[in-house]
DNA sequence: AAAGCTCTCAACCGCAGTGGT
DNA sequence: GACCACTGCGGTTGAGAGCTT
């Protein structure tokens, strides 16, 4: 329609808060002649304001028939349940809510009621609860972080310890895996371990890439194939630096996971224990409609024990069954152990 | 006590909708 | 149907009050 701001003809009419005079004026004003016509209100007010000003000033402020004060719990339900059904449409809410402007309870909503609801684990949007409240996951990978940060994995001590090794990279698949799932909620991980060590990096790439799960010895003994190195016995003096975790990762493409860690005693005999979703080493990304479309022939890869799947819940369900499945029970068992706040301490 | 920070909410801005010509 | 005037709405801003360090 291209019109022009109505207080563009009205040039030096003045802004900002309201005087008690200017508000007496308008008060007297349409107390005497009523309201109607705003853009001409200001002259015949004698008010040097634009029309707009003394529409918002009268409606959300001087009107009679305003409710001040704190919204009762009465108010706030309701406010909860029209903004369910309606959206952001405060002017529609106002009117549920006699005395209430549509400026106060949108004001009320952004500083409190919002708040409220995030507390309560409620997404303020779409009123269900939050699905991407993963803070007790994401404590998890700070703790790894904080482990990293300080040291902890700094010495040989985590050489000498394949069980925290394991634990090290049960974590580090499980950030990788909430990356992918909700890339927005799981952020990186960033380390204040800054020198990256190579040898253990192609250490935990052997580990994390090798689809058959080698023993950590195994990867070890991989570490170099140029210059072969004793990583278990390395010398407890040598200083050995965590490599910062985004960078275990980085070497994987996007939307591709790394063969399962070895998980228990018993996979780790067998040699077994693909998790669910994989397809070989290629984790295929579950599209918006839910189904998959991944073939072992393009993938070239097709290993016994995991099946096709053709949809996301097929892949969900069979996460359900790895959680369950006794032979990763110790795994997570031992795991859930090591995290959970009431533990002994872990190895960090 | 003072400086810095956070929070609140009145007011502004731009745009969409509506009705009149 | 095109244009214009006006109202109403929702998002955003910024001054000042309150709180923390």
């Amino acid at each position: 329609m291209g019109r022009s701001p109505c207080c563009d003809q009205d040039k030096g009419v003045k802004k900002g808060p309201w005087v008690p005079e200017e508000d007496d004026k308008l008060t007297a004003y349409i107390e005497k002649n009523g309201y109607g016509n705003w853009r001409s209100l200001p002259k015949l007010a004698g008010l040097n304001r634009c029309g707009k000003s003394c529409r918002l000033r009268w409606m959300n402020y001087l009107r009679p028939d305003i409710r001040r004060g704190e919204f009762s719990d009465e108010e706030e339900s309701t406010i909860v349940r029209l903004h369910a059904l309606l959206g952001n449409k405060w002017s529609k809410i106002a009117s549920h809510l006699p005395g209430r402007t549509d400026n106060e309870i949108k004001n009320y909503w952004n500083t409190h009621m919002r708040k409220k609801m995030l507390q309560m684990g409620i997404d303020p949007i779409t009123h269900e609860p939050r699905t991407n409240d993963l803070s007790p996951i994401l404590d998890v990978s700070q703790i790894l972080a904080a482990a990293i940060g300080n040291g902890q994995f700094g010495s040989s001590n985590l050489i000498n310890n394949n069980i925290a090794l394991e634990d090290l990279l049960k974590l580090q698949l499980i950030h990788k895996m909430l990356q992918i799932i909700t890339p927005k909620a799981i952020p990186n991980i960033t380390s204040s371990t800054n020198s990256l060590n190579p040898k253990l990096d192609s250490v935990v790439n052997s580990f994390t890439t090798n689809s058959v799960n080698p023993k950590p010895e195994q990867a070890a003994i991989q570490l170099n194939a140029n210059e072969p190195h004793d990583f278990i016995n390395q010398s407890a003096n040598e200083d050995f630096m965590m490599p910062p975790f985004e960078n275990i990762w980085d070497s994987f493409e996007d939307n591709q996971l790394p063969g399962l860690v070895t998980v228990s005693q018993k996979n780790l005999n067998s040699g077994t224990g693909m998790m669910p979703g994989y397809y070989g080493d290629q984790l295929s990304e579950i599209p918006s409609n839910g189904s998959i479309s991944v073939s072992p022939e393009t993938s070239g890869l097709n290993y016994p024990g995991t099946t096709q799947h053709l949809t996301g819940s097929d892949v969900l369900e069979d996460w359900e069954k790895f959680l369950d499945d006794e032979t990763s029970d110790s795994c997570w068992k031992s795991f859930l152990d090591l995290t959970s706040p009431t533990s002994s301490p872990g190895p960090w």
